[in-house]
DNA sequence: TCAACATATATTGTTAACAATCAATGTCAA
DNA sequence: TTGACATTGATTGTTAACAATATATGTTGA
């Protein structure tokens, strides 16, 4: 009857470090499950449009369908995931012109980030940036695609946490995560990543708090990053046996 | 053994107008709930602190339990109330720090859109400007403050969506509601309100296209906006009998 | 071979009953 | 009167069963 084969479109989901998502585990299944599925979508094993189904969910995480149910509620307010009445939960997955008005609110955003970054940087906040950067080097070395990821969104959001503010930091981490979800539909093939020198260059402007020189890297560094997308090339977001198999 | 008496914490949201938010009735409960409760909010019926009861809200809405859980969930990913674990849910009551936090996010948010706007300004965005202050200077003139309030926050989010970037719309929507819960509860005996005057003026400065002006009176308009909290006066956050009847 | 239809299975949505927890009231002794 | 303690009632949290819906499978007829 009920037999809970293991559903290909989780795969990635079983990775146990998943369990234990960044945030501390507070014991409540509705936090711990939204911690994981965001941290599976920044570091791409949850793909836009994969389905997540609330049985396999509560068989995943040990606890009721309730306590799903809540979780997919506040990943739906979070923009996270999309619903579908009768259907289930999806991944998003942000079109075309989402994608745009994200990047565009990125700019807008990391640009307020990085001016009062400047103000505020000091010898801490240069170590952290960066060891994030390291990090992000050895991770690409390693050809470990999800930690490079992870770094790489750290230093973003290291950033933001130097500039101090919490309404900003939480909106760019929204931001930053649909962001890995347009790069993973839309990026074009062997895009270069090359990027990652862009943040050497920021950090050294820091260092010098060079504000406008700051701001401009920045920038440039966003619109490096979209100009990697191709939106011309249609992107499966059903991710489906028959898809996989066949491809689209 | 149940008997729902009107539980005083409630007397707003019998407001009629309640039942029809102003997303679309989409006729899922969860959605009319998180519309109704936001709204409630924005016009200051419902105060900080409040508690949303989950039998109260199931009577008022005409649902389950279930569905309730469901959109106060969602309610608190967008920080709009607090979640406390066997305690239940309570309209957010952002701290000084918080609303400190939540200001200067809106202005940075408010002239990023302000930017867009004077490039994308056209004779109709002017219009329905206009109109917005004229419905706002109606309902001041009626005191009808409620009224007077959503045509504030409706003269602000026109512009977000003359601006064309509906992130930075929806991120302006949770920082406007916020600022309206902030200001029900620091504001001053007897705040001002002179700032009407301000979106006339941001009007004019978008007809003649002068950028640096819209900047300033946007940037001027939301600090003056916030020079009228008082955060040095203790400020109730429970909302209990008792305290409105003992004060504070 | 293919399309349309009917059936079966799996998934989502709803409901109600029960358990656990907290707030309030009442009692009693110091 | 006041403090600690026990009890009561109300509220939140959990669970399981059931209903409604969608998807997948299988069948039939051209």
């Amino acid at each position: 009857m009920f037999d809970f084969t293991p559903n290909p479109t989780f795969g990635p989901l079983q990775n146990p470090d998943l369990k234990v998502p960044t945030a501390a585990m507070d014991a409540q299944p509705e936090t711990i499950i939204v911690g994981a599925v965001i941290d599976a979508i920044s570091e791409q094993r949850l793909p836009a449009g994969a389905k997540l189904g609330e049985q396999a969910l509560s068989v995943l995480f040990n606890c009721n369908r309730a306590n799903v149910r809540r979780a997919l509620a506040a990943l739906e307010a979070k923009h996270v995931v999309e619903l579908r009445p009768n259907r289930g939960a999806f991944v998003a997955a942000p079109s075309a012109d989402e994608a745009r008005e994200i990047f565009q609110a990125r700019r807008a955003i990391e640009r307020t980030i990085a001016r009062q970054a400047v103000k505020r940087i000091d010898a801490d906040g240069i170590a952290r940036l960066k060891a994030s950067i390291a990090a992000e080097n050895l991770a690409r070395s390693r050809r470990d695609k999800p930690a490079e990821l992870r770094s790489s969104q750290n230093f973003h959001m290291l950033l933001a946490e130097l500039a101090g503010n919490r309404v900003l930091q939480r909106f760019l981490a929204e931001l930053t995560m649909r962001s890995t979800l347009i790069l993973g539909m839309y990026a074009r093939e062997g895009h270069s990543c090359a990027h990652c020198d862009d943040h050497t260059g920021i950090v050294d402007a820091l260092i010098a708090r060079d504000e406008a020189l700051v701001l401009d890297l920045t920038d440039r560094h966003l619109r490096r990053l979209e100009a990697e997308l191709d939106f011309e090339r249609p992107v499966a977001v059903t991710v489906s046996l028959k898809d996989q198999i066949f491809g689209s």
